[in-house]
DNA sequence: TAGATTGTTAATCGATTAACAATC
DNA sequence: TAGATTGTTAATCGATTAACAATC
Protein backbone atom coordinates (compact mmCIF):
# COMPACT_ATOMS: atom_id res chain seq x y z
CA UNK A 1 0.00 0.00 0.00
CA UNK A 2 2.69 2.61 -1.12
CA UNK A 3 1.15 6.05 -0.13
CA UNK A 4 3.47 8.49 -0.41
CA UNK A 5 5.46 9.00 -3.97
CA UNK A 6 9.47 9.19 -2.97
CA UNK A 7 11.58 10.54 -5.65
CA UNK A 8 13.18 8.78 -8.32
CA UNK A 9 16.33 10.03 -7.74
CA UNK A 10 15.77 9.63 -3.80
CA UNK A 11 15.30 5.51 -4.38
CA UNK A 12 18.61 5.98 -6.64
CA UNK A 13 20.48 6.68 -3.86
CA UNK A 14 19.15 4.61 -1.27
CA UNK A 15 21.52 1.34 -2.65
CA UNK A 16 24.45 4.02 -2.40
CA UNK A 17 23.43 4.94 1.46
CA UNK A 18 23.04 0.53 2.01
CA UNK A 19 25.72 -0.75 0.15
CA UNK A 20 28.24 1.68 2.55
CA UNK A 21 26.51 0.62 5.61
CA UNK A 22 27.32 -2.64 4.72
CA UNK A 23 30.68 -1.70 4.17
CA UNK A 24 30.81 -0.25 7.69
CA UNK A 25 29.10 -3.52 8.53
CA UNK A 26 32.21 -5.90 7.70
CA UNK A 27 34.62 -3.09 9.46
CA UNK A 28 32.95 -3.47 12.80
CA UNK A 29 31.68 -0.47 12.99
CA UNK A 30 28.42 0.11 15.31
CA UNK A 31 27.05 3.53 14.75
CA UNK A 32 27.42 6.22 12.09
CA UNK A 33 26.33 9.88 11.16
CA UNK A 34 24.92 11.68 8.34
CA UNK A 35 27.95 13.46 8.73
CA UNK A 36 30.31 10.57 8.18
CA UNK A 37 28.40 8.74 5.80
CA UNK A 38 28.27 11.72 3.61
CA UNK A 39 31.94 12.25 3.52
CA UNK A 40 32.29 8.37 2.09
CA UNK A 41 30.12 8.94 -0.28
CA UNK A 42 30.42 12.46 -1.17
CA UNK A 43 26.78 13.96 -0.89
CA UNK A 44 25.95 16.04 1.85
CA UNK A 45 24.88 15.50 5.32
CA UNK A 46 21.66 17.65 5.01
CA UNK A 47 20.86 16.09 1.83
CA UNK A 48 21.16 11.94 3.62
CA UNK A 49 18.79 13.21 6.80
CA UNK A 50 16.53 14.44 4.38
CA UNK A 51 16.41 11.06 1.77
CA UNK A 52 16.23 8.50 4.89
CA UNK A 53 13.50 11.04 6.26
CA UNK A 54 11.67 9.86 3.66
CA UNK A 55 11.08 6.75 4.90
CA UNK A 56 10.90 6.82 8.83
CA UNK A 57 12.78 8.41 11.75
CA UNK A 58 15.69 5.77 11.72
CA UNK A 59 18.23 8.01 14.05
CA UNK A 60 18.84 9.53 17.69
CA UNK A 61 19.41 12.56 18.18
CA UNK A 62 22.97 13.18 19.63
CA UNK A 63 24.25 9.64 18.93
CA UNK A 64 23.56 9.34 15.13
CA UNK A 65 22.01 5.74 12.92
CA UNK A 66 22.92 2.14 14.16
CA UNK A 67 24.08 1.26 11.14
CA UNK A 68 22.67 -3.24 11.85
CA UNK A 69 19.20 -1.03 12.02
CA UNK A 70 19.39 1.42 9.39
CA UNK A 71 20.58 -1.01 6.78
CA UNK A 72 18.30 -3.44 7.81
CA UNK A 73 15.93 -0.85 7.23
CA UNK A 74 17.05 0.17 4.20
CA UNK A 75 17.53 -3.23 3.07
CA UNK A 76 13.41 -3.54 3.54
CA UNK A 77 12.68 -0.64 1.98
CA UNK A 78 14.25 -2.20 -1.32
CA UNK A 79 12.96 -5.46 -0.75
CA UNK A 80 16.51 -6.98 -0.81
CA UNK A 81 15.73 -8.58 2.92
CA UNK A 82 15.08 -11.66 0.27
CA UNK A 83 16.54 -13.01 -2.33
CA UNK A 84 15.39 -12.12 -5.98
CA UNK A 85 16.67 -15.03 -8.77
CA UNK A 86 17.70 -13.53 -11.75
CA UNK A 87 18.36 -14.79 -14.89
CA UNK A 88 20.73 -13.96 -17.29
CA UNK A 89 20.02 -14.12 -21.71
CA UNK A 90 23.05 -13.93 -23.69
CA UNK A 91 26.41 -16.14 -22.63
CA UNK A 92 29.51 -14.24 -23.95
CA UNK A 93 32.38 -12.43 -22.04
CA UNK A 94 29.84 -9.99 -20.60
CA UNK A 95 27.17 -12.29 -19.57
CA UNK A 96 29.52 -15.22 -18.08
CA UNK A 97 31.05 -12.95 -15.89
CA UNK A 98 27.76 -11.72 -14.69
CA UNK A 99 26.94 -14.99 -14.05
CA UNK A 100 29.75 -16.05 -12.27
CA UNK A 101 30.04 -12.78 -10.61
CA UNK A 102 30.35 -13.27 -6.47
CA UNK A 103 29.10 -10.06 -5.59
CA UNK A 104 25.30 -10.51 -5.43
CA UNK A 105 25.20 -12.62 -2.37
CA UNK A 106 24.56 -11.10 0.63
CA UNK A 107 22.96 -8.30 -1.58
CA UNK A 108 19.57 -9.50 -2.56
CA UNK A 109 20.38 -11.66 -5.39
CA UNK A 110 21.27 -14.58 -7.12
CA UNK A 111 21.49 -15.71 -10.75
CA UNK A 112 19.91 -19.07 -11.28
CA UNK A 113 19.78 -19.63 -14.88
CA UNK A 114 22.31 -18.30 -18.33
CA UNK A 115 20.52 -18.66 -21.62
CA UNK A 116 21.73 -18.10 -25.23
CA UNK A 117 20.30 -18.54 -28.72
CA UNK A 118 24.10 -19.96 -29.99
CA UNK A 119 23.78 -23.54 -30.50
CA UNK A 120 27.45 -24.01 -30.10
CA UNK A 121 26.83 -22.62 -26.74
CA UNK A 122 23.82 -24.05 -25.56
CA UNK A 123 24.77 -26.92 -23.19
CA UNK A 124 28.34 -25.70 -22.29
CA UNK A 125 29.26 -25.18 -19.07
CA UNK A 126 29.62 -21.35 -17.20
CA UNK A 127 30.90 -21.41 -13.88
CA UNK A 128 28.04 -23.43 -12.47
CA UNK A 129 25.67 -23.15 -15.23
CA UNK A 130 24.58 -25.23 -17.95
CA UNK A 131 23.72 -22.66 -20.98
CA UNK A 132 20.03 -23.48 -21.80
CA UNK A 133 18.70 -22.40 -25.28
CA UNK A 134 16.85 -19.73 -25.98
CA UNK A 135 14.02 -20.71 -27.09
CA UNK A 136 12.73 -22.19 -23.68
CA UNK A 137 13.11 -18.74 -22.45
CA UNK A 138 9.41 -18.16 -21.42
CA UNK A 139 8.36 -21.21 -19.96
CA UNK A 140 11.21 -21.40 -17.95
CA UNK A 141 10.66 -17.52 -16.61
CA UNK A 142 6.78 -18.61 -15.79
CA UNK A 143 7.50 -21.66 -14.17
CA UNK A 144 10.62 -20.18 -11.65
CA UNK A 145 8.34 -17.18 -11.33
CA UNK A 146 11.60 -15.10 -12.24
CA UNK A 147 10.98 -11.45 -12.26
CA UNK A 148 14.33 -10.17 -12.66
CA UNK A 149 16.59 -10.40 -15.71
CA UNK A 150 19.72 -9.12 -17.37
CA UNK A 151 20.57 -8.85 -20.69
CA UNK A 152 23.75 -9.39 -21.86
CA UNK A 153 23.42 -10.27 -26.20
CA UNK A 154 24.47 -7.74 -28.89
CA UNK A 155 22.98 -4.83 -28.91
CA UNK A 156 20.58 -5.80 -32.35
CA UNK A 157 18.96 -8.19 -30.74
CA UNK A 158 18.47 -6.83 -27.32
CA UNK A 159 15.11 -5.30 -28.10
CA UNK A 160 13.37 -8.46 -28.98
CA UNK A 161 14.99 -9.99 -26.07
CA UNK A 162 13.41 -7.19 -24.00
CA UNK A 163 10.18 -8.12 -25.51
CA UNK A 164 10.32 -11.24 -25.00
CA UNK A 165 11.53 -11.20 -21.32
CA UNK A 166 8.45 -8.64 -20.74
CA UNK A 167 5.83 -10.97 -22.56
CA UNK A 168 7.18 -14.00 -19.97
CA UNK A 169 6.40 -11.99 -17.03
CA UNK A 170 9.80 -10.21 -16.54
CA UNK A 171 9.02 -6.74 -14.49
CA UNK A 172 12.56 -5.44 -14.03
CA UNK A 173 15.51 -5.36 -17.01
CA UNK A 174 18.95 -4.98 -16.78
CA UNK A 175 20.31 -4.28 -19.78
CA UNK A 176 24.14 -4.62 -20.58
CA UNK A 177 23.81 -4.16 -24.45
CA UNK A 178 24.79 -0.74 -25.76
CA UNK A 179 21.33 0.65 -27.00
CA UNK A 180 18.26 2.00 -25.57
CA UNK A 181 15.74 0.17 -25.08
CA UNK A 182 11.71 0.52 -24.95
CA UNK A 183 9.75 -1.50 -22.68
CA UNK A 184 5.63 -0.99 -20.93
CA UNK A 185 5.04 0.91 -18.38
CA UNK A 186 5.38 -1.06 -15.25
CA UNK A 187 8.48 -3.03 -16.03
CA UNK A 188 11.76 -1.69 -14.80
CA UNK A 189 14.68 -0.74 -16.74
CA UNK A 190 18.34 0.30 -15.90
CA UNK A 191 21.81 0.33 -18.40
CA UNK A 192 25.03 -0.86 -17.66
CA UNK A 193 27.33 0.72 -20.78
CA UNK A 194 31.18 1.35 -19.32
CA UNK A 195 31.27 3.40 -22.53
CA UNK A 196 28.91 5.80 -21.36
CA UNK A 197 31.10 6.48 -18.35
CA UNK A 198 34.17 6.63 -19.94
CA UNK A 199 32.76 9.54 -22.42
CA UNK A 200 31.10 11.39 -19.41
CA UNK A 201 34.88 11.12 -18.26
CA UNK A 202 36.98 12.16 -21.16
CA UNK A 203 35.13 15.47 -21.62
CA UNK A 204 36.59 16.82 -18.67
CA UNK A 205 40.49 15.89 -19.59
CA UNK B 1 40.03 27.18 -23.09
CA UNK B 2 36.82 26.08 -21.71
CA UNK B 3 35.14 29.31 -21.02
CA UNK B 4 30.96 28.40 -20.33
CA UNK B 5 30.68 25.80 -17.59
CA UNK B 6 28.39 23.00 -18.46
CA UNK B 7 26.06 21.25 -15.94
CA UNK B 8 27.46 17.92 -15.41
CA UNK B 9 23.78 16.76 -15.69
CA UNK B 10 24.25 18.00 -19.45
CA UNK B 11 27.73 16.12 -20.07
CA UNK B 12 26.24 12.83 -18.70
CA UNK B 13 23.58 12.57 -21.22
CA UNK B 14 25.92 13.43 -24.62
CA UNK B 15 27.04 9.79 -24.34
CA UNK B 16 23.31 8.90 -24.67
CA UNK B 17 22.61 11.64 -27.36
CA UNK B 18 25.72 9.79 -28.96
CA UNK B 19 25.06 6.55 -29.01
CA UNK B 20 21.87 6.92 -30.30
CA UNK B 21 23.04 8.80 -33.45
CA UNK B 22 25.67 6.08 -33.82
CA UNK B 23 22.57 3.66 -33.82
CA UNK B 24 20.84 5.49 -36.06
CA UNK B 25 23.69 5.58 -39.10
CA UNK B 26 23.65 1.61 -38.79
CA UNK B 27 20.63 1.47 -39.54
CA UNK B 28 21.46 3.93 -42.87
CA UNK B 29 19.22 6.92 -41.84
CA UNK B 30 20.50 10.68 -42.23
CA UNK B 31 18.48 12.89 -40.51
CA UNK B 32 16.39 13.10 -37.19
CA UNK B 33 15.04 15.44 -35.18
CA UNK B 34 14.82 15.97 -31.10
CA UNK B 35 11.19 14.53 -31.51
CA UNK B 36 12.37 11.20 -32.83
CA UNK B 37 15.91 11.22 -30.14
CA UNK B 38 13.90 12.34 -27.38
CA UNK B 39 11.31 8.80 -28.09
CA UNK B 40 14.90 7.02 -28.51
CA UNK B 41 15.49 7.84 -25.05
CA UNK B 42 12.65 8.86 -23.05
CA UNK B 43 13.51 12.36 -23.02
CA UNK B 44 11.42 15.47 -24.21
CA UNK B 45 12.47 17.05 -27.43
CA UNK B 46 12.19 20.48 -25.77
CA UNK B 47 15.44 19.07 -23.21
CA UNK B 48 17.68 17.57 -26.07
CA UNK B 49 17.43 21.00 -27.93
CA UNK B 50 18.56 22.81 -24.55
CA UNK B 51 21.47 20.84 -23.61
CA UNK B 52 22.90 20.39 -27.62
CA UNK B 53 22.09 24.49 -27.76
CA UNK B 54 24.64 24.55 -24.38
CA UNK B 55 27.52 23.49 -27.02
CA UNK B 56 26.61 25.58 -30.25
CA UNK B 57 23.77 25.38 -32.94
CA UNK B 58 24.08 21.90 -34.71
CA UNK B 59 20.47 22.16 -36.11
CA UNK B 60 18.24 23.45 -39.05
CA UNK B 61 15.16 24.29 -38.46
CA UNK B 62 12.16 22.79 -40.53
CA UNK B 63 14.85 19.91 -40.97
CA UNK B 64 16.18 19.21 -38.26
CA UNK B 65 19.65 17.80 -37.20
CA UNK B 66 22.10 15.86 -39.76
CA UNK B 67 22.85 12.44 -38.15
CA UNK B 68 26.26 12.18 -38.93
CA UNK B 69 27.24 15.96 -38.47
CA UNK B 70 25.99 15.74 -34.98
CA UNK B 71 27.75 12.59 -33.61
CA UNK B 72 31.06 14.46 -35.29
CA UNK B 73 30.23 17.35 -33.09
CA UNK B 74 28.98 15.32 -30.21
CA UNK B 75 32.24 12.90 -30.36
CA UNK B 76 34.43 16.25 -30.61
CA UNK B 77 33.06 17.91 -27.51
CA UNK B 78 33.57 14.58 -25.35
CA UNK B 79 36.66 13.94 -26.93
CA UNK B 80 36.18 11.08 -28.44
CA UNK B 81 36.62 11.48 -31.72
CA UNK B 82 40.41 9.76 -30.91
CA UNK B 83 41.10 6.77 -29.37
CA UNK B 84 42.07 6.35 -25.32
CA UNK B 85 44.71 3.83 -24.09
CA UNK B 86 42.95 2.17 -20.84
CA UNK B 87 44.19 -0.37 -18.51
CA UNK B 88 42.29 -2.78 -16.48
CA UNK B 89 43.42 -3.54 -13.12
CA UNK B 90 41.84 -6.93 -12.02
CA UNK B 91 41.88 -10.09 -13.81
CA UNK B 92 39.09 -12.08 -12.32
CA UNK B 93 36.12 -12.71 -14.35
CA UNK B 94 34.89 -8.78 -14.55
CA UNK B 95 38.27 -7.32 -15.40
CA UNK B 96 39.08 -10.35 -17.89
CA UNK B 97 35.77 -9.59 -19.75
CA UNK B 98 35.86 -5.92 -19.70
CA UNK B 99 39.04 -6.60 -21.26
CA UNK B 100 37.81 -8.93 -24.40
CA UNK B 101 34.46 -6.48 -24.61
CA UNK B 102 34.74 -5.44 -28.05
CA UNK B 103 32.33 -2.85 -27.54
CA UNK B 104 35.01 0.00 -26.94
CA UNK B 105 36.18 -0.29 -30.62
CA UNK B 106 34.73 3.09 -32.57
CA UNK B 107 33.29 5.16 -29.38
CA UNK B 108 36.78 6.19 -28.56
CA UNK B 109 38.43 3.42 -26.19
CA UNK B 110 40.76 0.51 -26.10
CA UNK B 111 42.13 -1.46 -23.48
CA UNK B 112 46.09 -2.25 -24.02
CA UNK B 113 46.89 -3.74 -20.53
CA UNK B 114 45.45 -5.92 -17.70
CA UNK B 115 47.01 -6.27 -14.66
CA UNK B 116 46.65 -8.48 -11.52
CA UNK B 117 48.76 -8.91 -8.26
CA UNK B 118 47.93 -12.56 -7.87
CA UNK B 119 51.08 -14.91 -8.85
CA UNK B 120 49.02 -17.34 -10.59
CA UNK B 121 47.34 -15.33 -13.16
CA UNK B 122 50.10 -13.21 -13.95
CA UNK B 123 51.49 -14.25 -17.18
CA UNK B 124 48.14 -16.01 -17.94
CA UNK B 125 46.72 -15.43 -21.21
CA UNK B 126 43.21 -13.76 -21.19
CA UNK B 127 41.93 -12.73 -24.79
CA UNK B 128 45.18 -10.51 -26.26
CA UNK B 129 46.22 -9.88 -23.27
CA UNK B 130 48.66 -11.04 -21.07
CA UNK B 131 48.24 -10.74 -17.12
CA UNK B 132 50.87 -8.20 -15.50
CA UNK B 133 52.16 -8.20 -12.32
CA UNK B 134 50.47 -5.25 -10.44
CA UNK B 135 53.95 -4.12 -9.21
CA UNK B 136 54.70 -2.76 -12.46
CA UNK B 137 51.27 -0.74 -12.64
CA UNK B 138 52.59 2.95 -12.05
CA UNK B 139 55.80 2.66 -14.32
CA UNK B 140 53.68 0.93 -17.38
CA UNK B 141 51.30 3.81 -16.63
CA UNK B 142 53.55 6.57 -17.01
CA UNK B 143 55.62 4.84 -19.82
CA UNK B 144 52.96 4.74 -22.11
CA UNK B 145 51.33 7.77 -21.09
CA UNK B 146 47.67 6.36 -19.73
CA UNK B 147 45.18 8.45 -18.39
CA UNK B 148 41.97 6.11 -18.33
CA UNK B 149 41.89 3.18 -16.07
CA UNK B 150 39.44 0.56 -14.99
CA UNK B 151 39.31 -1.18 -11.27
CA UNK B 152 38.03 -5.08 -11.36
CA UNK B 153 39.61 -5.94 -8.25
CA UNK B 154 37.99 -7.34 -4.66
CA UNK B 155 36.82 -3.75 -2.71
CA UNK B 156 39.02 -3.99 -0.09
CA UNK B 157 42.16 -3.50 -2.23
CA UNK B 158 39.99 -0.91 -4.71
CA UNK B 159 40.83 2.11 -3.03
CA UNK B 160 44.50 1.62 -2.32
CA UNK B 161 44.83 0.33 -5.87
CA UNK B 162 43.28 3.89 -7.33
CA UNK B 163 45.52 5.82 -4.70
CA UNK B 164 48.43 3.93 -6.85
CA UNK B 165 46.73 4.90 -10.11
CA UNK B 166 46.65 8.77 -9.23
CA UNK B 167 49.81 8.91 -7.89
CA UNK B 168 51.06 7.43 -11.51
CA UNK B 169 49.22 10.10 -13.03
CA UNK B 170 45.52 8.21 -14.31
CA UNK B 171 43.00 10.64 -14.62
CA UNK B 172 39.76 8.72 -14.93
CA UNK B 173 38.90 5.91 -12.88
CA UNK B 174 36.14 3.75 -13.84
CA UNK B 175 35.31 1.65 -10.71
CA UNK B 176 33.42 -2.20 -10.87
CA UNK B 177 34.36 -1.89 -7.16
CA UNK B 178 31.71 -2.41 -5.53
CA UNK B 179 32.90 0.43 -2.36
CA UNK B 180 33.12 3.73 -2.59
CA UNK B 181 36.01 5.40 -3.45
CA UNK B 182 38.02 8.86 -2.86
CA UNK B 183 40.01 10.13 -5.56
CA UNK B 184 41.51 14.55 -5.33
CA UNK B 185 39.70 16.91 -7.08
CA UNK B 186 40.15 16.86 -11.03
CA UNK B 187 40.77 13.19 -11.11
CA UNK B 188 37.31 11.55 -12.44
CA UNK B 189 35.77 8.63 -10.89
CA UNK B 190 32.51 6.76 -12.19
CA UNK B 191 31.05 3.40 -10.89
CA UNK B 192 29.45 0.40 -12.03
CA UNK B 193 27.46 -1.86 -9.43
CA UNK B 194 24.96 -3.97 -11.32
CA UNK B 195 23.34 -4.32 -8.02
CA UNK B 196 23.07 -0.66 -7.20
CA UNK B 197 20.68 -0.83 -10.27
CA UNK B 198 18.60 -3.68 -8.99
CA UNK B 199 18.53 -2.45 -5.89
CA UNK B 200 17.01 0.52 -7.09
CA UNK B 201 14.59 -1.53 -9.28
CA UNK B 202 13.24 -4.27 -6.80
CA UNK B 203 12.10 -1.32 -4.76
CA UNK B 204 9.16 -0.64 -7.36
CA UNK B 205 8.02 -4.27 -7.33
C1' DT C 1 4.25 29.38 -49.79
C1' DA C 2 3.04 26.09 -45.98
C1' DG C 3 4.83 23.01 -42.80
C1' DA C 4 8.24 21.67 -39.77
C1' DT C 5 11.58 22.18 -36.39
C1' DT C 6 15.17 24.72 -34.31
C1' DG C 7 17.23 27.69 -30.49
C1' DT C 8 15.88 30.44 -26.74
C1' DT C 9 13.14 32.78 -23.22
C1' DA C 10 10.23 32.78 -19.35
C1' DA C 11 7.59 29.99 -16.24
C1' DT C 12 7.32 26.03 -13.65
C1' DC C 13 8.80 22.51 -11.13
C1' DG C 14 11.79 19.90 -8.17
C1' DA C 15 16.04 19.15 -5.58
C1' DT C 16 19.52 20.76 -2.47
C1' DT C 17 21.18 23.41 1.27
C1' DA C 18 21.19 26.06 5.47
C1' DA C 19 19.55 26.66 9.81
C1' DC C 20 17.63 25.33 14.09
C1' DA C 21 14.39 23.53 17.56
C1' DA C 22 14.00 19.15 19.60
C1' DT C 23 16.10 15.77 22.19
C1' DC C 24 19.21 11.89 23.08
C1' DT D 1 24.26 19.34 32.24
C1' DA D 2 26.84 20.10 27.83
C1' DG D 3 27.63 18.39 23.44
C1' DA D 4 26.13 16.18 19.49
C1' DT D 5 23.11 15.06 15.94
C1' DT D 6 18.61 14.24 14.28
C1' DG D 7 14.31 15.51 11.53
C1' DT D 8 12.18 19.34 9.46
C1' DT D 9 11.22 23.95 7.70
C1' DA D 10 12.17 27.71 4.78
C1' DA D 11 15.27 29.61 1.45
C1' DT D 12 18.03 28.87 -2.35
C1' DC D 13 19.47 26.92 -6.24
C1' DG D 14 19.21 24.44 -10.52
C1' DA D 15 16.81 21.67 -13.96
C1' DT D 16 12.87 20.88 -16.88
C1' DT D 17 9.08 22.25 -19.58
C1' DA D 18 6.14 25.11 -22.38
C1' DA D 19 5.75 28.32 -25.77
C1' DC D 20 7.03 30.79 -29.76
C1' DA D 21 9.68 33.80 -32.98
C1' DA D 22 12.94 32.72 -36.38
C1' DT D 23 13.86 30.38 -40.38
C1' DC D 24 14.93 26.38 -43.28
Amino acid sequence: METKIIPDIIVGRMPLYLRALQRMIEEGRRVTSSQELGERLGISAAQIRKDLSQFGEFGKQGTGYSIDYLAGQISQILKVDRVWEIIVVGAGDIGSAVARYQGFTNRGFRVTMLFDNDPTKIGQQVGNFTVLDSKDLEEAIQKAGIQVAMIATPSPEAQAVADLLVKAGIRAILNYAPTSLNVPEGVQLQYIDPVVHLQRMTYYL
